[in-house]
DNA sequence: TTGTAAGCGTTATCAT
DNA sequence: ATGATAACGCTTACAA
């Protein structure tokens, strides 16, 4: 390994001085750091950031912790964690918890025993023993697509509440009264919860009816809960003229299941998703739904970040980036009678 | 920050010893170890990763390159390898290239100035200059759904010229005469050209007829990519009753196109695709495709990564891993005239 | 079983 | 403008 020391050598000079033009720190001429720029290329040297990383107290590394369910969201938002993080000369560690919670605690430790000057904690809800254990180690920290009920942690999201409530009423100005939803786990504080608060409060300020058989509750936002689920909500709910679904998945799961029984949509049967991942313009119809902004959302955690970091200040901005609806083919107007 | 110093004078003892008793290496009784755990405890000493690795020579951490296009790809290859390496203390480095020459060489360069303890090289074309980078910096790697022409370097992948020779096969043996192609590059050697020859080759030994205007060139295997080309092929060729896409992403554009044009699938035409990747399984009608092992993919080849950095021995496995066709809706039984 | 001390490859603090 | 030299927090001879 060719160190610091071989090209001071080569350059007939000491490792201070090779290290000040390396860093282009004040305390060289022009003669020497040409002839240490020749030595360095001569030999190949190449930076040992470890040992750089060991007295800076630095490792331009952070980590990103993801779950892996909504796998599909996860990739949008580290192109965008990635993106600037490139840019800016750092690398990230992804950490997949797959919702674990030993599995999550494990991978906070090793950020902080490979010593990453921040991290991006995604989707997920956080628990206590998260939280403390964040607070303990001290170390910048943005949330992603979730945040902290007790403690004041700095984030960016889009507001779900909203967003359920925007698609909703979307549904009943197209004339919709008799609408059901597909929801996620009402305990989950982040996409559960207020997705389906959303959906109550939009139909209640419109005077619809509501009642419990009218939202199936899935496991995961997946495919598969869409697709099983939708069935249980017919069943319940015959009058209904269109769904909304908390997930673009659970969406293409309930869009399959209506071709399986030959139930036309949108003819016969509205939906609005949530999300506008790439599989929405590839069912059939195309699916109209909730776009959240997922690349800029990841972008703005990383600059919320490297401002922590950079300015060594504490930031606690929450961030709330705009929802949009994506208008494709599987809404129908229906005549108010 | 609390350090191994620290722990040693809390527990009266030298630092020698404690990183004895830390690494579990011989030479404490098993009082100094209670004295020195327990001061551990007290002080929340967390091992410093990098001044560890600054002497060891290793980081625990190993890098994966992968290209950004075929996202739902790189999700189930990052999956199996991370899982593999979470288990086995190992974290990992994403470096998304974009398929950008210069910003693949800029991250082979972090990644030695980091001291990954090796490289997982993703589903792309390696340069020369990519080949000759990695020779000279001497880190283990494992390229995974690629490989090297030239030199040879230890790769896990499916065999791609099989794979779509089997892909037309099935269908000529579903009773298709007239078979369309939408391909990737043919200038891609890794999955343009092997699954263009596979084609080729397929129809020629079952004696059908080929030309050119039969296989539509796209630009990325994308949705788009099918959207848009398969209306080119419909126009060269009308007589067509199926389609080998290369690409599922592909085959769900060419889905949506038909939809659009009212031609109905698969009885007015077949489609089958290839990836297998979640979104076929939410199209209309389902898509038969060919399926890639990916997660089992990236598994192998962090095995792989691993052994060669464990028993330091350089392996030069090429290991293939089947693929299988998954029938699906897709795809009609033609009778023979 | 234990401690002292010499590294690992850098940056930083002094002198000069 | 330059060069010794002391850190950084660990592991690992070598002694004791």
């Amino acid at each position: 390994m060719v160190t610091i020391r071989d090209v001071a050598l080569k350059a007939q000079t000491s490792i201070a001085t090779v290290s000040r033009v390396i860093n282009n720190k004040p305390g060289f001429s022009e003669e020497t750091k040409q002839k240490v720029q020749q030595a360095m290329k001569e030999l190949d040297y190449e930076t040992n950031e470890i040992a750089r990383s060991l007295i800076t107290n630095k490792t331009n590394t952070i980590g990103v912790i993801v779950p892996n369910i909504a796998s599909m969201l996860t990739h949008d938002l580290l192109n965008g964690i990635e993106n600037l993080s490139q840019s800016r000369k750092y690398s990230i560690i992804v950490c997949y918890t797959y919702s674990n919670q030993e599995r999550t605690m494990e991978y906070l430790k090793t950020l902080k025993e490979k010593r990453v000057d921040g991290i991006i904690f995604t989707s997920e809800n956080l628990t206590d023993e998260n939280i403390k254990y964040i607070k303990k180690i001290n170390i910048p920290i943005v949330l992603l697509s979730t945040f902290s009920e007790k403690y004041k942690l700095p984030f960016v999201k889009v507001d779900d509440y909203q967003a359920s409530y925007a698609a909703v009423e979307y549904l009943i100005g197209k004339g919709h009264k008799n609408i059901g939803m597909l929801s996620g786990d009402p305990n989950d504080k982040i996409s559960g919860e207020p997705r389906i608060r959303g959906y109550k409060e939009a139909l209640k300020d419109h005077h619809l009816f509501y009642n419990e058989e009218r939202i199936i509750v899935g496991n995961n936002f997946s495919f598969e809960d869409g697709r099983s689920n939708v069935v249980t909500l017919l069943e319940n709910f015959p009058e209904m003229t269109a769904i909304f679904s908390a997930s673009d998945e659970m969406a293409a799961g309930a869009i399959a299941t209506a071709h399986e029984k030959k139930i036309n949509i949108p003819e016969e049967l509205s939906i609005i998703g949530y999300d506008n991942i790439l599989v929405s313009q590839m069912v059939y119809p195309p699916l109209t739904t909730i776009e959240q902004p997922l690349y800029d959302m990841g972008y703005t955690a990383a600059e919320m970040l490297f401002h922590q970091i950079d300015e060594k200040e504490l930031i606690n901005k929450e961030v709330y980036l705009p929802f949009k609806i994506i208008e494709r083919k599987s809404v129908k107007v229906i005549d108010s009678l």
